[in-house]
DNA sequence: GTCTATACCGGGATAGAC
DNA sequence: GTCTATCCCGGTATAGAC
């Protein structure tokens, strides 16, 4: 076993990501986490307490990160607020797919009940800026608004997991490909509400 | 272990049934199967060479039986081809939170490379109905079809992965509002491209 | 702060009794 | 056609050495 110097805390998180990206929730686990890093597998446990604790700290970076990526790209489309919210499917179907942190990890089974501040701070943030890119399409009632969003969420996520599950061709699957089809699909939802 | 008395074979993949509606497939495994039917362990085994021939035939039933639904809510939608297919996307929901049998275990990692005719032909007739029904809105290029069917499917698998997954509130998240919802959805996507 | 070693568990799969 | 018994593997987690 090598021994690890610098910041294995960190590299834990890094090396769960790519883990996420390559095998999905399913192909994560402590072990296989320390085996990539080429720690043995009981380092883990000085940093975090059992899996959930290591999940629930990948979770915090990804509702991060993905909000980040979310109000890049719906800066980068521009000042339509439909293009702006259909920004948001592409973002999500990039991000996912690059390095596995979806909703399915960001609310995976078990997390909610860990009492980490930072991490529900960081969805909190990342379903409130959702949320703003929404109300500026379809600025009535909240349930609306909630409706709208989830239904982006929805299509995007979609998108995504038959994407990594292998449903399309290798012709229409790659990940640009289907990113551009998740923002045509938002986009039209969008419209259809504005 | 109770000795089971009858056809073990149909058993095997109704039980299989309940635990991918009840923990996914992540759930699914042989021994909760048998364990399940108060059979031994090796059961199974006399029925199914391993694993994948079980999710296998698991799946053939899928198909057939998503494709019924398919059909059947298609017909009950009325004449006009967008409430058709709007209606497939709610079939869809209905159908895979009740018996757990979505795409994800229809066209499961693994399967694909079973010789399995049978379950082979019960998938291609899903796909043909469902192109049959994208057909009839938007009847241009084969490419646009497929575009339009697998948009439908994403928002409904969408929908569904989140629901199953608890990303919905107990009060927005029964089947039935979500299934409303993604034919809502799913009826703008086909008006958006008729 | 990381290692080695270990206990425990669940799942996949097989051998041989009945 | 099903059972009991068993083996192997990988994952979670802990104890104790360094």
């Amino acid at each position: 076993m090598g021994y690890h110097h610098g910041d294995l805390r960190a590299a834990l998180i890094g090396a769960s990501f790519e883990l996420l990206a390559e095998h999905g929730l399913h192909g994560f686990s402590v072990a296989a986490v320390a085996r990539r890093l080429g720690v043995s597998s009981a380092a883990p446990y000085r940093h975090f307490p059992d899996r959930d604790h290591l999940l629930g700290a990948v979770s915090g970076v990804a509702a991060h990160d993905l909000r980040a990526a979310v109000i890049a790209a719906a800066d980068a489309a521009g000042t339509d607020p439909v293009d702006r919210l259909a920004a948001v499917a592409g973002a999500y179907v990039r991000y996912v797919t690059r390095t596995g942190g979806g909703f399915h990890v960001i609310f995976a089974a078990g997390l909610s009940e860990l009492p980490d501040e930072e991490r529900r701070e960081h969805t909190r943030a990342l379903m409130t800026t959702l949320l703003e890119l929404a109300v500026a399409v379809e600025p009535s009632s909240y349930p609306e608004v909630l409706n709208l969003i989830q239904e982006i969420i929805a299509v995007a996520h979609g998108y995504t997991t038959l994407l990594t599950d292998g449903f399309f061709t290798l012709h229409n699957g790659s990940a640009e490909h289907i990113a551009a089809r998740a923002v045509r699909a938002a986009g039209d939802l969008a419209n259809a509400r504005r």
